[in-house]
Order: structure tokens, then sequence, then C-alpha cells
DNA sequence: CATGCATAGTTCGTCGCACGAATTAAAAAG
DNA sequence: CTTTTTAATTCGTGCGACGAACTATGCATG
């Protein structure tokens, strides 16, 4: 058998690899907005309506301090804000600002754009055998909506 | 149209999700290990040889103060060493020590594991054809090794 | 209605980690 | 020999992760 890495790699490699140069688009994209990584996630969840502290941190695997502590430096930014919850006096809702809304629009746009490249080199049919391979997977592992679908992310993008 | 979330998910969505799936996985396997995700990630690279502080600092794409830092906390763990170069008295090779290796030989093989069980619903065609796809992916945009090949990675875990 | 339990979120303390600018020391180039 | 480049560290700063403890409110029970 050749050397390991003259053939094809894993699928653990492969998974691992992948998500390592997503990442790095990813934080790329968001410094480029002003945003840290976190920023930019906490932005990409709240596109599609507001939530509660409870429910980000369930999505983003936090734990609630952190999220005390991102919410806090997102809000500072004036990109969201903190609601009052009229049937709970405990919680909170965490929403978009206008100026938020702009950005996170902006940034997944952009985003969108970017993570779009990197399959350059596959035809439209192994894109799409990729798509529903990785979305297969992605589904049957109960990942939170922490980047929206274009289709979903474009209108809400485009309600501002 | 269906609404979008009931249809299969863009190749977009599927990678940035992927990615978050990807990066839980490995942060509760490191966290086990007694490792953060960085500390693992450096371990991972240094399991296929020793580096220098300039090539460590571009594979992982981090800033060289940041880099400094993150094998001065390994190196306090006892999991690396610093060795002097013989041929340029600047440079530093930074190397698993013993405990180290069997830090990083068990992690790997855990977190190789856990990866492996994602795709568990893909047959193993499917597998197969996912592994090429993001393999390509991964290819055309030169993603460095983080993660060796199990084939690589278990012999480099296995020679202790 | 009062009490105890559960929940929502924040505060506190701590450590890891990211960056850029500046610095020191050594190697390379002219 | 001097200047430029490179390797890595130090410094200062801010972000982000955690767990424990806390405060306040809602819910269930007697």
């Amino acid at each position: 058998m050749g050397k390991p890495d003259d053939g094809p790699i894993g699928i653990v490699a492969a998974l691992v690899r992948s998500s390592f140069l997503v990442n790095a688009v990813y934080a790329k994209s968001a410094r480029e907005y002003g945003l840290t990584p976190q920023q930019g996630q906490l932005l990409c969840v709240l596109m599609a309506r507001p939530h509660g502290m409870s429910e980000l941190g369930a999505m983003l695997s936090l734990a609630k301090s952190s999220l005390t502590g991102l919410v806090d430096r997102t809000e500072r930014n004036g990109l969201v804000r903190r609601e009052p919850d009229p049937q709970d006096t405990r919680a909170v809702w965490v929403a978009l600002t206008a100026q938020g809304s702009k950005v996170a629009g902006e940034f997944y746009t952009e985003t969108c754009r970017r993570i779009e490249e990197l399959p350059g080199s596959l035809n439209p049919a192994e894109r799409d055998t990729l798509a529903a391979l990785l979305g297969r997977v992605v589904l049957d592992n109960e990942v939170p909506a922490v980047f929206l679908e274009p289709d979903e992310g474009g209108s809400a993008a485009r309600e501002r």
C-alpha cells in the first residue's frame, strides 16, 4: 500500500480537517465585520428570531455564565438587546437590534459566499451529493441551526 | 416550495453545521483527557513528528504570540517540550514528551472513534463517497494535517 | 396561603486563548 | 563589517470558557 497521505483520506480526517477549514473561513469573515466567531454565531442564530437565554445556551452548548458574557459584550457593541419576557419576569429574550440585523445579514451573506466557494472543484452533481450526505449526518446528529439555510437566511437578511 | 427546513439542506449550511458538530465532539473528547481543544489540536499535529514554531504557527493559523502561549501552557502540563535547534540557535523544535505521546495517542484514538460514529446512518458506499468528496474539498483548499489519517495516527499512537 | 423546589439568569473568580506591537537574539545578505 | 531578515518571546489587552454561588421568580404541593 502506498504512503497513507498518497491515498484518499478517510472519513474521520476528512470531517476534522473540513471542520478546521470552515472554522478558519468563518473566523476570517467574522473578523472583517468586527465580530468574533462566537459573536458571529450568536448573530446567525438570532437571525431567525429572538431566543431566550436557556434556548440559546442549549443551541450553542455554552455554560450559562459564558452566554451571559457573550450577550453582554454583543449588547455593548449595539448588535443585540435583551427584552423582558412578559410571561416570566425571570427570563429575557435576546433579539437583534437594527444595526445587529444589518451586520448579521452582511456577515451571513459574505460567509455564505465564501463557504460556497470551498467545494469549488466539485461539479454540481458532486456538490449535491456532498450536501445530501453531510446533511444527513447533521440531521441524524440533531445539530442545532447555528447557520441558516441560504433560503432562510436570505429572506431574513432581506427583511430589513 | 415547502418550508426550507423540510427539504435537504444546502452545501453551505451542511458544511457549517457539520463543523459545529465536529467541534463539539472534539471539545468534549479533549476535555475528558484534561485538554482544551487547542491543546488537543497541538498534540495531534505533533503526533506525526516534532515541528518548529514557525511551521506550527502556519499550520494552526495562529499569531506567533498565541502559539508561544499555547506551547507554554502545554509544556507546563508536561505534554510537550521545547528543544533547541542545533542548526539555528534562534529556533526551537516542539516535541511530545513521553506523557504527551501517551495522552495524544489516547485522545486521538478516542476522538477518531467518536468522529467515526457521526456518519453512522450512512451505508459504507455513502461513507466512502462522503470521504472522497470532503477529502477533495480539503485537498483543494490545502488544509493542513491538523488531524492524522487513522493509518498514520494509529501507527504513531502505537509507536510508544 | 405558605412553603419548598425548580428554573432563569447574573455575578464572581479563574484560566485559556486570541491579537498586535515591541523586543531580543541570531542568521542571512550585501 | 553592516544591514536586513527571521525566530521566538514579552507585554498589554480583550474575549471567552467554566463552575460555584447567588438572587429573583414561577410552580407544585400540602
